[in-house]
DNA sequence: GCCGGTATCGGGTATCTTCCCGATAAGGTA
DNA sequence: TACCTTATCGGGAAGATACCCGATACCGGC
């Protein structure tokens, strides 16, 4: 039986180049999610083996899917697939419980190699990260980067996208009331109290594009 | 005889995965470059018909490296490839010479409708950013980048910065009415409608730092 | 001399933001 | 067990935003 994935990412083009490559090798791509509730919903419904999940994506990004996608399905793997290569992301996906991590500028047999390692029960990281990641965890066994927690973060990056609280709160599926209580703790944090010092801030931590 | 490309994308997975979609499509793919430099040394070398090119890539842009391929390959048409929806970007490298501008949200079919457009010596718009695109040159022929008036300009810097309206006013020596109504044109001209997307333009187009 | 763009100002309103106050529950840590 | 963080939800209020309507005035181009 092949291997069944799902594909996320935000970009079409990459997510049918990608499924030419996959096919090619044998697995099987279930489904593709060009945002984080999409492919929790995907997750949800089709229940893969492996989800490949992009870093960046509007709404939920990868971080965020890999939290939830836990819940919705324990015995889904998941493969982060990023441009980034500062290890504080890697670091972070292997906390919540990545088993890949798969820089965009590897060769697309890095993401077969990932894909069958995970298939194994194994952990897998792009060459080029594992030094950096296994320091990091060697110097810094606790305490990630950020002050922000996670559903703080999403909220964030929600606001810099231009997204109102009704509609974040309708993104996350929680009360508009909780959407502004997480909002109200982000400008507590960093101490900035106005949208569009939230949205530099935002812009500066790669949480989303200018 | 096949149409000969060159595929430039600081991505090798990318590039890759989009070798795959064009060489199904009898699309001959020369050769790859991860970087600016790369892509010109390239098509100095290899002549193509076509060259794809990323708008992010280390070193030197897609922009950049338009500029520079009109000079060491005027035969070479190029295409831009990208996930920048924003249509200054379009009609920057159309300004420029570019003869396709294709989104990376699009599907893969886009960017072979793009080659073979191109080849046949058209023009080629991915169909979201075409309206845009339109719009920009017909109702603006020149003027670099002013659509804004000097006033208009200071208030959005003023807005990116984090001032409220009453705030902008005092500022300037105006009242806050007057204020109201720059921002409000500013977000009719642009075509955006919260204070998130006019921060982000604001760094985009330099006016203040993220 | 008319038209378009810029700049100035005002009333009004629906929505959103920012910040108070409060609360419950789950989870880990000391 | 006691404590803290996180996440959830609510009422209320003051201010800001987004957009609707209107107006006057200057300036430059055709």
């Amino acid at each position: 039986m092949p291997i069944r994935v799902i594909l996320a990412d935000d970009h079409l083009l990459v997510r049918q180049g990608l499924r030419l490559v996959l096919e090619k090798e044998h697995i099987e791509v279930l489904g593709e999610a060009s945002d984080g509730l999409e492919a929790i919903r995907m997750i949800q419904e089709l229940l893969p083996e492996i989800a490949v999940l992009d870093l960046d994506m509007p709404g939920l990004d990868g971080l965020s899917v890999l939290r939830e996608a836990a819940r919705v399905s324990p015995q889904t793997r998941t493969i982060i697939l990023t441009r980034h290569m500062e290890e504080p992301y890697a670091v972070e996906a292997l906390r919540i419980g990545a088993r890949a991590y798969v820089l965009k500028t590897q060769a697309s047999t890095d993401l077969v190699a990932a894909i069958r390692h995970v298939d194994r029960g194994e952990v897998y990281l792009s060459p080029k990260i594992s030094n950096a990641v296994v320091r990091a965890f060697l110097t810094n066994p606790d305490a990630p980067n950020g002050k922000l927690s996670l559903r703080e973060r999403q909220v964030l990056q929600l606001v810099g996208e231009g997204h109102s609280t009704k509609k974040i709160a309708a993104l996350l599926g929680i009360s508009t009331k909780t959407a502004d209580t997480h909002r109200t703790k982000v400008m507590e944090k960093l101490d900035i109290h106005q949208t569009a010092g939230l949205v530099r801030y935002a812009i500066r931590n790669g949480l989303i594009e200018p």
